[in-house]
DNA sequence: GCAAGGTC
């Protein structure tokens, strides 16, 4: 199930986007076709009792009444429970089992309240600001300027580092660095002083220690230390391994890592949970990686010397941490899989196996009264650094040195230095931010990242460093100058310490909603209010409409040239009339024979979709914006014979009535409405405006449609005189004759009697049922031949 | 055409 708004709310142009803030959201099922919902309420009849398995968190306990609802089980005492549970081992599942309780409503309500604050408030904004800036701009590239609480303060955190690094300023800094030579080797001492920023200063210590020239040995210290063995493997942690390690971005690794998942080769890959349950079964598991070439070995020495207690990590009560389930080799699983599928064996193995541990020696100098040292790394056991050698200690071995020894200085270098900017954020840097802020979950944080480059806000840079575009840099810093909240991290804490009250029952939901998308209308109609100061920044970064594209067909109504701008998206814009006029997308565009459709005078143009097999189909910029007909989807041919060719939503056919004895001007119905007469498809004939009519495209009847008609549709009626399909006739509300306004007519397109409200037609008369009659009554041979005159009509529009 | 959250 989804929440979506309702059909009136959907038309960009007919709705202003404050009034989102007030529509009404309604439920629909994701995917009809699968009627889950049916199939539900099947498997439920006869039962007595419902028990819920569905995941521990607020999604699970929304979806468990998604499924209460769906099976019709009413709520009695008892009969609707609740199992626990975080994975999926015999133990935890009869734990579950007899530990049942009652799912929770406030938590299930918390997560509709955040459907509904996101829809709304995203929806609302992105509307504004597509509509605003695409409408101005023609150098724009990407078709839609979203916002989102989640989204936007992650493209946030990028222009906050590409701030920082545009505003950096370098400084010069300076520092003494001692040399010596001992067992032949040559040893640079680090001060304590580390840097200084004023060279007269740094000189002058400089000049003391080379006048000094001895240092004396002041201290030796050993230390034993310790590298912890990670803690298992969730979502997160992953991804940035992933990202950081493999080159591989957070979407693709999630596709691979849910491809090995549906394998069988690792656990379910979304989970935010370090700890492992207390019933894992860390024996079958090794066991399992026994005999794999690569760490099979490894694997049957833990087994054989016990291994390691894993680190107790945290448990957020979703999925155990991601380890692997089968053996593979990477003959089986291809290079990418097989990259991330060995990163996880490898993380499951380090979980389990020792500390490593190392010498840290640390020597301390004296010259001149100041202060130097230098440290040496010595690894003393390897432990979990044996098998993800990249964490091993960076040994650093030095030579032997007794306190209060004197040694001569070699050189004293006066090192000079500049500070520099801190480098665009990787990927792997975004993930911890996302992460810590609560911005997204395992299941979303690679989908945010994923929706600020395929909006152009970002790009991805050599080693996924991830630099903003122009267009992510405008935004960014529009809401910093208008309502910086709006791009904080804030605001998804905001909205989810808020949902937390209804989840914990402190607060009721509808109230919670409420308040929420109230302040979220003021901060839209503010945003509106001051968008000029955002535009200030478009204005300097874009060019408008005006000054962008090329020339490339004339324009129908001033039959002056409209410009083609090719960037996302594609569009035609009229300089005289101020009109814009979008094209089909990614592909090819030209001018197609210096045609004019004769609908509307606009010149036909040829698209073509990219690569050598790419589809050519002619076009009409103006009925490509506004389809003469609604119901009548208005697509065009692809050929004068390919009526089988497919094409968006229907197939194509040649104009039969078009003056030009080469247009292609042809329109495609969407199949709903099926000649009366034989099989054929009614075709919208373009050259009857603004008389419509409809053809049939095998046999040629003619439909004249009263005027006014906004939409036509088949019903699956027949007329009880003629047998003939009965076609429905909407109204635009603008033009209808009668005084409801809304009334939808009916009338059998063959006879002439038939006009009645649907009311009328529902109650008042009955229509057969019968499959499409042939050769009976009064149907047949009553269509007219588009050379007769067709007189026949809906007399009384 | 639009959000964020799930999901094989």
């Amino acid at each position: 199930m989804f929440s979506d708004f309702t059909e009136a709310y959907k038309d960009w142009s007919a709705t202003d986007p404050i009034d989102l803030f007030d529509a009404p959201v309604r439920r629909m099922e994701a995917n009809p076709k699968a009627n889950i919902q049916r199939h539900l309420s099947q498997e439920a009849r006869g039962y007595t009792h419902l028990i819920l398995w569905l995941d521990c968190d607020r999604e699970g306990e929304n979806i468990c009444f998604e499924v209460i609802e769906c099976t019709g089980f009413y709520s009695k005492e008892g009969r609707i429970l609740r199992a626990r549970f975080s994975s999926v081992t015999k133990t935890d599942i009869l734990k579950a089992m007899n530990n049942l309780v009652e799912p929770n409503r406030d938590e299930a309500l918390a997560v509709d309240a955040r459907q509904e604050i996101d829809l709304k408030v995203g929806v609302a904004f992105t509307r504004f600001q597509t509509n605003f800036f695409q409408g101005k701009y023609g150098n724009l590239d990407s078709r839609v300027i979203s916002y989102g609480p989640c989204q936007t303060p992650t493209l946030g955190f990028c222009v906050q580092r590409y701030l920082q690094i545009n505003t950096f300023k370098p400084e010069k800094f300076w520092a003494v660095r001692p040399f010596i030579i001992r067992n032949g080797y040559e040893l640079k001492l680090d001060w304590e002083r580390n840097r200084l920023f004023d060279r007269d200063v740094v000189e002058m210590f400089h000049k003391l220690v080379e006048e000094d020239r001895m240092v004396e040995v002041v201290s030796v210290s050993e230390k034993k230390e310790t590298k912890n063995r990670p803690p298992g493997l969730n979502t997160v942690n992953l991804l940035k391994v992933a990202s950081s390690a493999l080159g591989l971005g957070p979407q693709l690794a999630m596709q691979i890592a849910e491809r090995l998942y549906t394998q069988g080769f690792i656990s379910y890959p979304r989970t935010e949970s370090t700890a492992y349950p207390s019933s894992f079964d860390f024996r079958g598991t090794l066991g399992a990686l026994k005999s794999n070439p690569a760490w099979g070995s490894y694997s049957q020495t833990l087994l054989a010397s016990g291994y390691a207690k894993p680190r107790l990590g945290t448990d957020a009560g979703d999925h155990p941490p991601i380890t692997p389930m089968l053996s593979a080799t990477e003959d089986m699983l291809g290079n990418d899989a097989w990259r991330l599928y060995q990163y996880v064996c490898q993380h499951f193995l380090g979980t389990l196996s020792p500390d490593c541990k190392f010498l840290r020696t640390r020597i301390d100098f004296s010259v001149a009264r100041e202060s130097f040292h230098c440290v040496g790394l010595r690894t003393i056991e390897a432990g979990f650094t044996s098998i993800m050698p990249w964490l091993a200690v960076n040994e650093n071995n030095l030579p032997q040195f007794t306190k209060g020894e004197k040694i001569e200085i070699q050189n004293v270098e006066l090192y000079e230095g500049t500070t520099s900017a801190p480098d665009y954020l990787t990927e792997s840097e975004l993930i911890s931010l996302m992460e810590k802020h609560g911005i997204g979950t395992d299941a979303s944080i690679p989908v945010h990242i994923n929706n600020i480059c395929e909006r152009n806000y970002v790009q991805v840079q050599a080693g996924r460093k991830l630099v903003p575009t122009a267009l992510g840099i405008s935004l960014i810093r529009g809401y910093q100058c208008i309502d910086p909240d709006l791009c904080l991290p804030d605001i998804r804490s905001f909205i989810e310490q808020q949902i937390t009250l209804v989840a914990k029952g402190e607060a009721d939901h509808s109230h919670v909603v409420q308040h929420v998308i109230q302040q979220f209308r003021r901060k839209f109609s503010y945003f509106v209010k001051q968008i000029d100061n955002m535009d200030a920044l478009f204005e300097a970064q874009f060019s408008p409409l005006s000054e962008s594209g090329r020339l490339l067909s004339k324009c129908g109504k001033c039959l002056r040239y409209m410009k083609y701008i090719s960037s996302q998206p594609a569009r035609l814009y009229c300089n005289t009339c101020e009109e814009v006029y979008y094209v089909p997308q990614k592909g090819a565009i030209k001018l197609y024979k210096e045609l004019s459709c004769p609908l509307d005078n606009f010149q036909l143009l040829l698209f073509s979709m990219p690569g050598p097999e790419g589809k050519t189909f002619p076009f009409c910029p103006y009925c490509y914006n506004s389809p003469p007909f609604e119901g009548v989807d208005v697509l065009y041919g692809l050929s004068k014979t390919s009526n089988s060719g497919k094409l968006g939503k229907g197939a194509g056919m040649p104009c039969s009535l078009c003056p030009h004895p080469t247009c292609p001007h042809s329109v495609v119905s969407q199949g709903v409405c099926a000649c009366p007469e034989c099989s054929g498809t009614l075709v919208l004939d373009p050259v009857s405006a603004p008389n419509w009519r409809l053809l049939c495209n095998m046999c040629n009847s003619v439909v004249l449609l009263p005027k006014g008609a906004h939409k036509i549709s088949t019903t699956q009626e027949r007329c009880s005189e003629c047998e003939s399909m009965i076609i429905e006739v909407d109204f635009n509300k603008k033009t209808t004759p009668l005084s409801d306004g809304t009334t939808l007519h009916v009338g059998c397109i063959l006879c002439d009697e038939l006009l009645h409200s649907l009311v009328e037609m529902k109650h008042g008369r009955s229509f057969s049922r019968r499959g499409r009659g042939r050769g009976r009554g009064r149907g047949r041979g009553r269509g007219f031949r588009k050379d007769e005159d067709p007189k026949m009509s809906f007399r009384g529009f």
